[in-house]
Formats: structure tokens, sequence, C-alpha cells
DNA sequence: TTGAAAGCGCTAACAA
DNA sequence: TTGTTAGCGCTTTCAA
């Protein structure tokens, strides 16, 4: 009972016009009578056609499709809700070109060697690249295979390569800095994310530069973006300089774990020390005290990376985006 | 500088044998001669060839891709971290079949019309639903599109027409009452999440199973799975039976806010009121005191759904999974 | 403005 | 075991 699908010569017989014309209707092509169109909707409609994308693929050699390809599972990313904005505002924004989106993983070396396979094969009309590192053999592939990417975030060393969308990490740990500074704290430490990647990188310039030379070495400690990297981060940040009164996180889950080394050492928050997170995720609100933080606009950064592919697509000029964040303060400082 | 795309012909012309031949190995039949098979394979790495998907698409009316529609943006899932482990295990199962995930969001009616749309233009050869709600228009769209489809996590009222892997809340709902009640805690509520989610009438059904009579309406009150929610649910319980000592959550992050509403009443947790979550999510150890929970094995189910996906699409019997639920002891009971 | 027709790259049926 | 060939459904050029 499972009638074959229409295919257009169903829909040029049931309209009394020839392939080529439903084609034309079809494509918003202009040069078609107006009886010519209203009988191929007429008739598209009756009889249920859905275009067959291969066929179309196969005929004009561009997919329809465009693969986000996230990269590094230990990402932040990976770790909190932001993703979910991301892909929603992503798939919003393609769905209004009709197109679709792929996704895939590239967290060890068999996944980015499917990617590259996949890129190379033209299977994707762009590609849209997720917590991409410096150094990522990805983005060699993705180079090698002419397929136009942007990038969320921007990646570190090819900003002048790969177009991005981003928030200003340098910019919200500044706000963070600043906003530390002017309630009086004066002996702020930091506990930075990797510094191969952006929000490692520049949340960490954002704050030195705010506080200059105070800013010792020992000041800055090395989490990992996860919750008991930020939690150790804390603790040996208070074993350097036990009379801290104020910690900039580069992220939200840091700083829950933060949170928790400063409990244990029996430092109260924020009395005697300041906490001031990054992100504002879910985990923000979850925290005692709950977090100060710094709000990325996630949906905006997404929704502009996309523009920015498609612009691509289309063959437009196309410019790296820098949205700025904003400082929510919360209980923790 | 952009040489075009090898095609079967070429590697036919390399390898000196004919388009069917080529075509016979890529697709590894076991008619062909050794020394044809390697020819073959030699010519594919010499000339980079890989595959026009459009074009074989054409010919065997397959897509070579699967479809993950997300309905309810609400839905927890969204809020958490769960999500990208399911992508992850769905997208590695699939790229084991050499098959590609396909992204698409079911929030409103038009993103609805979007996907039956797609399914309908037999774009996908099969759908993998995620948290589907009872009577959700989009279950019409997917059975009239005679597109096979799992959900992951059961879709209630659908569960004998559309098989599903889900964790086993019942179960784990009950694991928790019970420890409760081990726990000597005698005037116990619960906040529960959406009715018309299996999260939400599963874990209920569990937890009053386990305490029976003793639970009245008025010890159960609804969430919807925000922390916000949460906050409220855990004020109305509090308003309804002041002398609670334990009250079971239906999600960490609902815990998360009935935590915030313990505190604000000057309760103790665990010493007045025990709070026990589900998921062991991310918020679950960012919380004070950290959450003893219920963990769902997240990965296991996404794998088993499409794993369960891809049977179906090989025309195998399948049978629904319900995977085992594991308490998570910290400190809030 | 429209129709006719070629051909995108592949698979599979058939013939050898 | 292999080669030949038709044709999947579409877009687009060319001609009318």
């Amino acid at each position: 009972m499972t009638r074959k699908r229409p295919t257009i010569n169903d829909v040029a017989e049931a309209s009394g016009v020839s392939r080529g014309t439903v084609s034309r209707v079809l494509n918003g092509q202009t040069n078609v009578s107006l009886a010519a169109e209203l009988a191929v909707r007429r008739a598209v409609s009756e009889t249920g056609y859905v275009v067959n994308r291969a066929a179309r693929s196969l005929k004009t050699s561009r997919t329809g499709s465009v693969v986000m390809v996230l990269s590094e599972p230990q990402e932040r990313l990976f770790e909190d809700p932001n993703f979910s904005v991301l892909m929603r505002a992503a798939t919003n924004r393609l769905a209004e070109r009709d197109m679709s989106l792929v996704l895939m993983i590239a967290g060890d070396d068999g996944d980015r060697e499917r990617v590259a396979h996949y890129l190379r094969g033209g299977h994707a009309d762009g590609a849209l690249l997720i917590s991409t590192h410096e150094g990522d053999p990805l983005l060699e592939a993705v180079e090698r295979s002419h397929v136009p990417a942007v990038a969320c975030g921007a990646v570190l060393g090819h900003e002048s390569v790969i177009p991005y969308a981003a928030a200003d990490d340098r910019g919200g740990a500044r706000q963070a800095a600043q906003y530390l500074v002017d309630q009086g704290r004066r002996r702020i430490g930091m506990i930075t994310g990797p510094l191969d990647t952006p929000g490692g990188a520049l949340r960490m310039e954002g704050f030195t530069s705010v506080l200059g030379r105070k800013v010792t070495k020992r000041k800055l400690v090395y989490g990992d973006y996860t919750q008991a990297g930020g939690e150790r981060a804390m603790h040996e940040l208070l074993r350097n300089f036990p009379d801290l009164d104020a910690v900039f996180v580069a992220s939200d889950l840091m700083a829950a774990g933060a949170l928790q080394a400063l409990r244990t050492a029996g430092r109260r928050v924020p009395g005697d020390v300041a906490v001031v997170g990054f992100d504002d995720s879910a985990i923000a609100t979850a925290t005692n005290p709950m977090l100060t933080t710094i709000r990325q606009p996630l949906a905006e950064v997404a929704e502009e990376t996309v523009r920015l592919l498609i612009a691509l697509l289309d063959e437009q000029q196309v410019e790296s985006a820098v949205l700025p964040t904003e400082l929510i303060v919360r209980d923790s400082a």
C-alpha cells in the first residue's frame, strides 16, 4: 500500500506543463507565467510532491546540508547547556534556507578521519566548527577539502583564515576583573581554562590587562574546565595566597568546584573571597551562593556563526563578529 | 585549481576494470576476483575517490542518514549535559555504518511541519525521536511518513508502536524511595516532572508503589523540570507538610531549586530534610550539599536506541529495552 | 515563456 | 567473474 512517491513528472502531468516549467516554479525562477505557476502549485499540493534531494543534489552538486563538527569532548560546551542553545540556533537559521544540519563528532583520530572523508567527499556544502583547538589536525583537513567553513568561537592562530563569531572573551574577563576591583577587592587570583582555547587564552588576557603588574604568575592557576579541576586549582591558589580576597574563574563549572574548595578551606563567599564565574550556565544558579558571572550571548553567537556561513556559501564578503558579554550579579561577588 | 572530484569512472579507468566491478568492490560484494579487488582498492586510494552519496541515493533510494528529532525545548534533556552524551553515542554508532545524523528541532508548529515534510520527502532512512510527548502531533506525522522510527525514552501511549530504549524510570524512583525509607525517613514527599513525560509519570509511579497509601495527593507536587519550578514546588510541599523529613525530586535541576527553597525555609539538608534527585547530571555535584541521586545510563540508552533503529532498518525484529539505573549516594540524603 | 533533451554518478539487472 | 547498459529524479541549456 506504500504508493510510490510522486516525482516532478507526476506534477508536470497533473498541471499540464513540462518538467522544466515545474522545476522553474519550484526554484523560484521568475520567467514563468502566472497561470503556469498556479497550476504547478496546485498540482504540488494535490500530489503531495516533495523534491527528491538526492536527484537535485546530483544535478546541482550542492547537498543542501551543512555539517557541524564538534571537537574536543572535554571542552566546556559538552559540559553544559550552552551546547543545545547553539544547535537550536543553527538548525533554525538553516531551516529558513531549507538546509539541514548534519552532526559529526571529532573526538579522536578515527573520528577526524571520518570528518575529513566526509568533507572531501563533498557531502556537505559548508562546515561549522565548534570548539576547534589550535593545532587540531582537523583544521588541515578542512582547508584541504575547500569546503567553506566558519567557527563558533575563534580558532586560535587561524582567526584570519577561518571566519568566526564569538563572545567577547577578553572584554568579559575585563568586566569581571573590573567589577572585583570596584568592589574593593585587592588580592585577586584567577583560574583559567586551557590556554589553547580562546576561552582560556583570551579570558586570561582580559583579566591581566585590568590588573596589570599586580598579577604575578602564581596568581594564575590553570584549570581544565571541569569541576574537579576548578576545585584543585582553588586549593592551589589558596596555598599560594592564603589571603586572597577574590577569584575570577573562567567557567561556571570550574567556579562550582572552586566554591567547594573554598568551603572546605573554611572561607566564606563572598565575605572572605568573592567569586566570579563565566558562562551564566544553568550551574550558576544551582550553587550556593549563586554565582555572579559573565553571560555569553550564546544564541546570538550561534546565529551569527550560521549567518556567516550562509554568507560564505553565497560568496559574499564576511567578517568575523565579536559579541558583547554581560555581567550578571548574584551572590558570590 | 579545484580539480573535479574523481568519479567511479576514474577509478574504473585507473584500475582497468569496469564501473560495475568497481561498484561491487565498493559495496562489499563477494563475487569479485582478488586481483580486481586489489586493483580497485589501489585505484581508489590513488585517485582519492569518495563515493557521491547523492548519486548512490538516487539509485538506491536510501539516503544513508537518520534524522534525530528533538521535541519540547523545555524538556530536561535541553537543560543538562545528558543531551550531548546522547548525541555522541548516536553519531558513533551510525558512523560505524557510514550513516550520518541529521538534527531537527520540533519546538513549534512550524518546526513540526518542517520535520513532517522532511520525513514525507524520504530525506532520511529512519527517525530517532527524543523526548517526544504523549499527544505530540509529530507522532502522527511520523506514522504517516512510514519512516522507521524509534524513541529515546518511552513515548507514553505509543510504547507498543514505537520501539524505544529508556532508563528504568520506575525502578530508579523505587530505589530512591526505598533508600529514603531505609534511612528511617517517614514523612516523604515528591516533586514530580510533567506527567505527560515518562520521567514524570513513571518516576511518580515508582515512588508511590514503594510508599503505598502513605502518599497522599498533597505529598506529590508537580514540577516542570526547571530549577525555579523545583523551588516553587518545594515551598508548596513545605506549606502542605511542615514536618516533611525527605523529598524525592524527579530531576537534579529541580532538586537544586528544592535545595534553595529548603535553605530559605531554614531546613538543614540532610539533617532536617533528605533530598534525592534524579539524573546524576553535572548539577548534582555543583550543589551544596552535593546531591544523592539516581543515575541514568544515558550513553547506554542512546546506544541502545540507535541499535534498535539500525535493526529496524535491517528489517529485524526489535524489542524495546529498559536499562537499570543506579543510586549514587552523596551528601543530600 | 515554454518544451525537449542531455546528463549528473551511481547500482543492479542482464548478458556473456 | 566481469562488462554493458538502463535509468533513478532533477536542473538547465538550447531552441522555439
